[in-house]
DNA sequence: TAAACTTGTAGTCATAAAAACTATAAGATA
DNA sequence: TATCTTATAGTTTTTATGACTACAAGTTTA
C-alpha cells in the first residue's frame, strides 16, 4: 500500500498519517486444504488494475500495531485476528514515486467468520492460493515470500495454526494444514499420537456430522490449556 | 538513537536523512564465556549521560540494511559483520519529543577482530554482560530484550553463534557459547557427537597452544561446507 | 621422574522420540 | 450383506538424546 494509492482513495486518511511510512499486511486463510492469500486490486492511481497486499499509514498518534489491527479491522470488519509483524522492509526503489519504507505484517484468520465489510474501497479484494499468486506492485512479492517462510518457522513453534482452523475440527483436517504450510506430507496414525500427547487439545466428545463416512472427532485449542502447559515448562514444537 | 541527540552531535547528519526513522543496533559479543553487548553513552541532548543502544538515522536513497551497515562501520571500522533486522519499534510514546519509529536490527561480532572506530563522536562506548545491562533510553530495553529471545531462537536453527567466535574455535568453546546464550548446561561428549556428526565443521589438523592442560582441536565452520550440505537438504538444528 | 591434576576424547547403556507400517473399527453406500 | 471410505489403535524398527564411565594427552606439583 502506498502513498498515491491512498490518497485517491481517501484524501482526509493521509492528512493525520505519518510521512514515508506504510503498513503493509499478509492475510493468510486456509480452505479446502489450501494456504490462500487475500489480495486487493487498485482502482486507481500508477498501480490501477494490479493486484497489492492490503495496506495503509499509519497516523501519527497510534501504535504500529494498532494501525495494523484498525487496517483489518477495515478490510475484513473483524475485531481479534491473530497479527503479528513480521519485518520493516525499506529497499529504497521500491515505490517508484519516493521513499517509503512498508512495516509487514501478516495475519491468520478463520475463513468461517470472514466477510469483506462493505464500502471497502478498493475495486476488488480476492482469495489466491498460494501457486495462483500473481505479479503484485512494488516489492508485495517479496513481502509475502518472506512471510511465508517466516509463517513455516512460526507454526512449527507456536500453536498458531488453528488460528486458521474453524473453531471445531479434526485431526486430520490440522494434519492437512500442517502439510499444506510445511509442504510435506505426514502419516496419519503418527500426526494423531504425536498431536494427542501434548494433551494440548479439547475433545469436544463431538463428531462430525454430514459426511459420507465415518465421522471423526472434532476438537478445539484452547488458549487456557496452552498458557498452563506454557507455565509447566511445556515447549510446543513440530 | 533518536532525533535531538543526532542533531547535537551533527547537524549535517539530518539533512539527506529520512524523518521520523531510525535504525538501533543490538550488537552481541562473547567473551570469556559472556555474552556482552555494547553500548554507547549519550553526550548531549535529552539523555546525556544515560546508555543506549548505538543508531542513527535513515539516508533518503539508502536502504535499511544498508543503513544498518553503515551504522556498523562508523561505530566499529568493521566491514563483513553478520547483521540481521530484528522488527520495526512503533510504539507511539517510545520516545518522548515527538514520533519516531525505529527498525531494530541486532549484529553478531568477534571480539577478536573488534576496535572501537577513532573519532566516534558519543562519549562513551562499552561492553556489557547481559546481567549487568543498567537502564537504558526510551524502548532499548525491550528492544534488547527482544534482541535476545531472538538470538536464542535464531542460534538453534542457523549457524549464526560462529560469529562470535574466533575464526579458530575448540569445541567446547563453541559449547560454552550455546551454554551462555540459551541459558542452559550442556554434557560435553553428547555435544561433541552431535555437532561433528552434523559433518558441518572443517578440522583444521592443529590444536591450542598455550593452554595449562592438554591442548584441544581446532575447528573452523566454512560457510561453503554448510551452503553445500543445505542444498542437499541438511537443515540445522540445535 | 613419578604422581596428581586438568581437560580432551571415545565409548556404552538406557530411554525416548520418530518413522514406517499393519490392522481393525465405524460408519456410509450399493 | 458386501463393499467402500475414512477413523483410530497398535506394533516394530530406527534414530536421536541424555546420563554416565573410561581413558588419553598433556601440565603442574612433590
Amino acid at each position: 500500500m502506498d502513498k498515491e494509492i491512498i490518497k485517491n482513495r481517501a484524501e482526509t486518511f493521509e492528512a493525520d498519517a505519518m510521512e514515508s511510512i506504510t503498513i503493509d499486511c499478509v492475510i493468510f486463510g486456509f480452505q479446502e486444504g489450501s494456504l490462500e492469500v487475500l489480495l486487493v486490486k487498485h482502482a486507481e492511481g500508477i498501480s490501477k488494475g494490479k493486484w497489492g497486499l492490503p495496506g495503509g499509514w499509519i497516523k501519527k498518534k497510534e501504535g504500529i500495531d494498532a494501525a495494523a489491527y484498525r487496517l483489518l479491522r477495515e478490510l475484513t470488519g473483524l475485531d481479534e485476528i491473530f497479527l503479528e509483524q513480521l519485518k520493516a522492509f525499506g529497499d529504497p526503489d521500491r515505490f517508484p514515486l519516493y521513499r517509503v519504507i512498508t512495516i509487514g505484517y501478516y495475519a491468520l484468520v478463520k475463513r468461517e467468520n470472514y466477510r469483506i465489510k462493505a464500502g471497502f474501497t478498493a475495486s476488488e479484494v480476492g482469495w489466491f492460493k498460494m501457486k495462483d499468486i500473481p505479479k503484485l506492485i512494488y516489492d508485495h512479492n517479496e513481502i509475502l515470500n518472506y512471510s511465508l517462510g517466516h509463517l513455516r518457522n512460526r507454526i512449527r513453534q507456536a500453536p498458531i495454526g488453528f488460528n486458521l482452523l474453524p473453531e471445531k475440527f479434526t485431526l486430520l483436517e490440522l494434519m492437512h494444514l500442517y502439510e499444506e504450510i510445511l509442504g510435506v506430507e505426514m502419516d496419519k496414525p503418527n500426526f494423531r499420537r504425536k498431536i494427542l500427547k501434548m494433551k494440548l487439545l479439547r475433545d469436544l466428545n463431538e463428531k462430525q456430522v454430514g459426511v459420507s463416512h465415518r465421522a471423526a472427532k472434532l476438537y478445539s485449542f484452547d488458549e487456557e490449556i496452552y498458557n498452563r502447559l506454557t507455565k509447566r515448562g511445556f515447549n510446543f514444537e513440530f
